[in-house]
DNA sequence: AGGGCCGACTTATCTGATAAGTTGGGGAGT
DNA sequence: ACTCCCCAACTTATCAGATAAGTCGGCCCT
C-alpha cells in the first residue's frame, strides 16, 4: 500500500497545544475526509482535545492559513479542495524582492509546458484532444472576429480579450491533458500568480512581434504533434512557441523600461 | 518598476476581523519585510488595529499556518524564509487518496531535473561547479568504504546511508546551479515530500538493478555536460539517469506490492 | 572580566461572556 | 397538502481579564 506513514514535517514535539491540535487535525483530514466535509464543532474538539475552545480556535485558524479549510461564522469548518494559492506567497515575494523572479518563473513556466505538451502526447485522450480543439476554433473565431473589428473600425478590445481567454484555455486544456495532475496543478499555480501580478495575458504582448496567426500557427502545431503522438515534436513545438513568447515579454519590458 | 500592485487574492472585503489583520500583516511582511525580521508584539498590533489581542493572534496563527512567520513563547512572531512546505498538503493529499499520484510526482521530478540539468550547463558558476564536485567525491569516497565495509564483513549501513546523502546533496547541488530559484524551491520541496512521505533515498532502490558505480557514471555524465556547457546532454544523462531510478521503484512496488 | 540571577517583556492558554451569523423545523396561512 | 416565514438552537467571531511560562538584557557579586 501507498497509504502508510505519511505523518508531517514540522514539529514533532509541537511545542505548542494549539500546533499538537492543529498537526492532529491536519491528520485527520488528509488521512480521511474528502473536501465539503465538516470538522466538528470548535465546542465538540474542545471537549475532545481537553483543550479551551481558544486553543481550538488557534488550531483551526492555522489550517484557515494553510488553505486546509473555509471558515465562516454560523457554519463548521469546512474542508477545501487544496489548490494553488499555497504557493502563491513564495511567488510574489520572489517577484516582489527582485525583478529577475519573474524570468525565473517565465523560464519554468517554459519548462514545465514543454513537459504538458510531451505527456500530452504520450498520452492524451479523446476527450482531452476535443478540449483542445475547442480552445483552437475559439481562438480562430477571435482572430477572425478582431479583423472583422478593426476592419469595420469598431471596438476590437472585446474579441482580443476572447482571443487571450481562448489561449489561456488551450494552455489549460493541454496541462490538463498531460494527464500529470501535479504538473496540472503547478501550471495552474503560476498562471495565476502571473495573471494576478501583472495583467500579462490583456497587454496584448502577443502582439508585439507575433501576430495573433502566428500565435494560432504555433498552437496548431503543438496540437498536430500531440495528435501525431509525437512527444518530441510536441515538446519542441511548445517550447518555440513559448521562447517566442517570452522573447515579447521582454522587449515589453525593456521597452516600458522594467 | 515590477513591484507595484501585487495585492493578494483570497478575501478582499476578508468577512473577519481576524482576516483583515492577517491580510494587512501580509502585505507589510511580503512588501518590505525580509527573514528573521520580527513584527510588533501582540499587545502592540492590537493597539495599532485596534482589536483585542485575540483577534491579532488569531491572524498570527493563520501566518504561521501559512508558513510566513515563526511563533514561539516569549518571542515575537518572527518572518520566516518562505519554503517547500507551503505545498506538501498538496502533495501528501495527492499521494495518499490515489497510488498513481506518486508516479505522477516522480515524472515532475524528472522534468524538473533535466530543466536543472540544461540550466545549470546553461550557466553554472565556478562555485556551484565545485559544489557539484564535492559531491561527486562523496559519492565516490562512501561507494568505496561501502565495498570495504561489504568485504571485511562490517556493517555497510552507515556508508550506504553516506552515499544516499552525497547523492541527494548532488541533485540539491545541481538545482542550484541552475540559478532559477523557483526550480530549485520547487525540486526542495518535492524531494521533501517524497522523502518524508516514504524513506525513499534509504531503501537501497539504487541497489535494485543500479550499482553505486553505475549511479556515480551516471552522475558523472551529467557533470561533464554541465562542464562542457551542452544544454542537450545535460539534460538528456539527467533524463536517462532518472528514468533508471524511476523504473527501480516502479519495480521495487511491484514488487513490495504498493 | 565573567557568570549567574532577576525583572521586564512577551507569548500560550484558560475562563466567562456577548454579538452575530446559519439552519432546520414548526406553525400560520392558502 | 403545500408553501412561506419566523424562531430557537447551534455555532462562530470577538471581547475582557487573568495566570503560567519562556526569553533576554542588564545588574550585581565575585
Amino acid at each position: 500500500m501507498v497509504n502508510q506513514e505519511l505523518t508531517d514535517r514540522r514539529e514533532e514535539p509541537a511545542g505548542t497545544a494549539a500546533s499538537s491540535v492543529a498537526d492532529a487535525l491536519v491528520e485527520t483530514i488528509l488521512g480521511h475526509m474528502s473536501p465539503g466535509a465538516s470538522l466538528p464543532s470548535e465546542a465538540d474538539l474542545a471537549a475532545q482535545f481537553a483543550v479551551s475552545r481558544l486553543t481550538i480556535r488557534e488550531a483551526v485558524k492555522m489550517l484557515e492559513g494553510r488553505g486546509l479549510v473555509e471558515l465562516a461564522r454560523g457554519r463548521r469548518a469546512v474542508v477545501r479542495e487544496p489548490d494553488g494559492a499555497a504557493f502563491s506567497d513564495f511567488i510574489v515575494s520572489l517577484i516582489r524582492n527582485d525583478p529577475k523572479g519573474l524570468f525565473d518563473l517565465i523560464e519554468l513556466r517554459i519548462g514545465l509546458e514543454t513537459m504538458s505538451a510531451r505527456f500530452a502526447a504520450r498520452r492524451a485522450s479523446r476527450a482531452a484532444l476535443q478540449s483542445l480543439e475547442a480552445a483552437m476554433q475559439g481562438m480562430r473565431d477571435a482572430a477572425e472576429e478582431y479583423n472583422f473589428a478593426v476592419a469595420e473600425n469598431r471596438d476590437a478590445e472585446p474579441a482580443d480579450r476572447r482571443f487571450h481567454d481562448f489561449d489561456l484555455q488551450f494552455h489549460e486544456a493541454l496541462a490538463t491533458a498531460s494527464g500529470n495532475r501535479v504538473v496540472a496543478f503547478l501550471f495552474e499555480a503560476m498562471s495565476n500568480s502571473l495573471r494576478e501580478s501583472f495583467s500579462m495575458s490583456r497587454r496584448g504582448q502577443t502582439m508585439r512581434g507575433s501576430t495573433r496567426e502566428d500565435t494560432v500557427a504555433a498552437h496548431q502545431a503543438v496540437l498536430d504533434a500531440v495528435r501525431a503522438g509525437n512527444e518530441r515534436a510536441a515538446g519542441e513545438a511548445m517550447r518555440k512557441h513559448l521562447t517566442d513568447t517570452e522573447r515579447d515579454i521582454r522587449s515589453h519590458f525593456s521597452t516600458v523600461g522594467g
